[in-house]
DNA sequence: TTGAAAGCGCTACCAA
DNA sequence: TTGGTAGCGCTTTCAA
């Protein structure tokens, strides 16, 4: 028969236990604490010892009550699965953690609906910021946030439009640009673009990219061989297969994404062509599987830890109002990785 | 010059005010909201049209210091950026979610002092529960957690062993002792294994699969043809690079995860040998890059969206006593994905 | 330099 | 079926 005590929960030591044990008022505890005014070296001394010998810890929620500020800053993106995400809370927390916050990672899943949803929970739980990453925030999302007093930062392609929030972002316009130039140079004969599918929000900056970049070289696109697909394996091994069978043969073919370009390497060789010897193939992203690919994948790096990091730095300003003038437009290149892919 | 209210942030609705609006107590408004007793079917009308009217939304801190619980769940891993964790938490939202818990993922980066660390946060913010996924959870650790009235499940290879918390594991042996049986049987020719690195807490068991799996078909192991490398690309690599230099040929080689897998691959690649014709090679978690792979990787998955759903379980029913017997261990198999590189 | 006490918004107990 | 109210643990005036 097991007779365990069932509820092993010891109550908690509060400010009024450290303050009875220390011979002083809650007040005092209380500032000994937060440093908000001067105390007695003394009785710092004594209060200290208190907070040690009773191992008292401060009640997160009773504060966040009473401050009406939480310490806890949410980022918000679309799919916690993609490590571009995961990278962009890394290296948020790096800047914020040291300071005292809590970093909370909210997941979409690119639902309208849940984007809602996440936003009324954290105006509820009084987060003092949220970035909100991946997707373009919307105006009513960010008005309720603001009325709530919570600090927002919009880290999206093609954010930098509004005047009411920061935003932090990659110019992928320039990106792809660069890259099809650099690349298009190389390469004699005709180029291909597969890029991402129509609805997603990414895909006409990169596709633009890519048409400024062949411009730029005085380059005609072939309608033929600019297509789309969805940012998958599949899709990007059937786009080219299908440009293949149409007995297409592109010289370099442009991808939105790794996935993409990944899937168009495979569908390559098995159409017995050598990459990069007689098809090259680039991509966007530098998913891990690029470094592994085979060849191993040219492509371009967003850097999301460093979004990450500056994306925080600019919420900060704005949680601490160490900064109060109107929207900031942050916009960090992405760097081409140059592989033997292409 | 700028004249716009800098603090546009709203006074709060409270229950005070629904009360009043609705013309009842504050206890009433708890009460409809909550569900806890009886009303008339009039006053709540009349209180719901007044939550409505005047966009009440309960204030999470107030609620959470008053029942001294937060109706949040913390999931905690090693880290983030490997996509095994969020589907781990993905899966558990799934189950914790539609209850009204919020799941908070908190990443140790694989180190012991920032898990101390999260685990005092956890009982500051008095979590209900929380998931310590893919290390074995710490005894101190999860005594600081029960004895705060933590609920606690921990997800880890060979965390079985503990009678104080509930587990949720794969059987890593069984998986790589199927895989090996399977594979083994196939090939006429010596057989390698590149393991993890010693330090790691999954190598010793991946290896022990291995090892009962070979034995299972009566084979002996070369000691030449079994070593061990960083969980990486360059890894895999470099062991398999390592073997052929020395003049050693192995027809199979199965390695304790995909990264060394694949680089095990281009290993071979670069040796001028056919995969699988000359030289098969599988892996272990199934990752993207496993199905992206040339040839497509024969590898193990473990399901971490379901292991977290079975985590999210365990964990529940201790949050709701609606469990209270000893320790549970559940053991999820790991399935083979057989594909074309063995 | 310190203390007393109000009150953040909510729930749950005790009465009616 | 409902209301009054104490109190969760903390910070922050106001007074001394």
């Amino acid at each position: 028969m097991v007779t365990a005590p069932r509820d092993s929960r010891e109550r908690r030591v509060t400010v009024r236990d450290v303050a009875a044990h220390a011979g002083v008022s809650q007040a005092t505890v209380s500032q000994v604490l937060s440093g908000s005014r001067p105390v007695a070296e003394e009785t710092r001394a004594r209060v200290l010892a208190a907070v040690q010998e009773l191992g008292y810890r401060p009640n997160h929620f009773a504060r966040a009550l009473r401050q009406q500020k939480s310490h806890t800053v949410a980022i918000v993106v679309p799919n916690i699965t993609h490590v571009t995400y995961p990278m962009v809370a890394r290296g948020a927390g790096e800047i914020l953690g040291p300071l005292g916050y809590q970093v909370a990672l909210y997941d979409t899943n690119g639902l309208r609906a849940t984007e809602k949803q996440i936003v009324r929970t954290l105006t509820d739980r009084m987060v003092d910021g949220a970035i909100v990453f991946g997707y373009p925030l919307a105006p009513s999302d960010a008005r309720m946030l603001q009325e709530s007093g919570v600090a927002v930062v919009n880290g999206s392609p093609g954010s930098e439009s509004s005047p009411l929030w920061d935003t932090v972002q990659v110019d992928e316009t320039a990106a792809l640009r660069y890259l099809t130039r650099t690349l298009a140079a190389r390469y004699d004969g005709p180029i291909a673009y597969i890029g991402g599918p129509s609805g997603h929000n990414t895909a006409p900056r990169r596709e633009a990219g890519f048409r400024a970049g062949m411009q730029d070289l005085t380059l005609a696109t072939d309608p033929r061989l600019t297509t789309s697909a969805p940012y998958t394996w599949a899709g990007g091994r059937s786009a080219l297969t299908a440009m293949l069978e149409a007995g297409l043969r592109p010289r370099l073919v442009v991808c939105a994404n790794d996935m993409i370009a990944i899937g168009a390497i495979a569908a390559a060789r098995e159409y017995g062509l050598d990459v990069p010897g007689e098809v090259a193939v680039s991509g966007y992203d530098n998913i891990d599987a690029a470094e592994m690919a085979v060849p191993p994948l040219t492509t371009v790096e967003a850097s999301p830890f460093e979004q990450g990091r500056a994306a925080a730095r600019l919420l900060l300003e704005r949680m601490t109002d160490t900064y109060r003038g109107p929207a900031r437009h942050l916009t960090l290149s992405a760097e081409p990785v140059i592989r033997a892919s292409a």
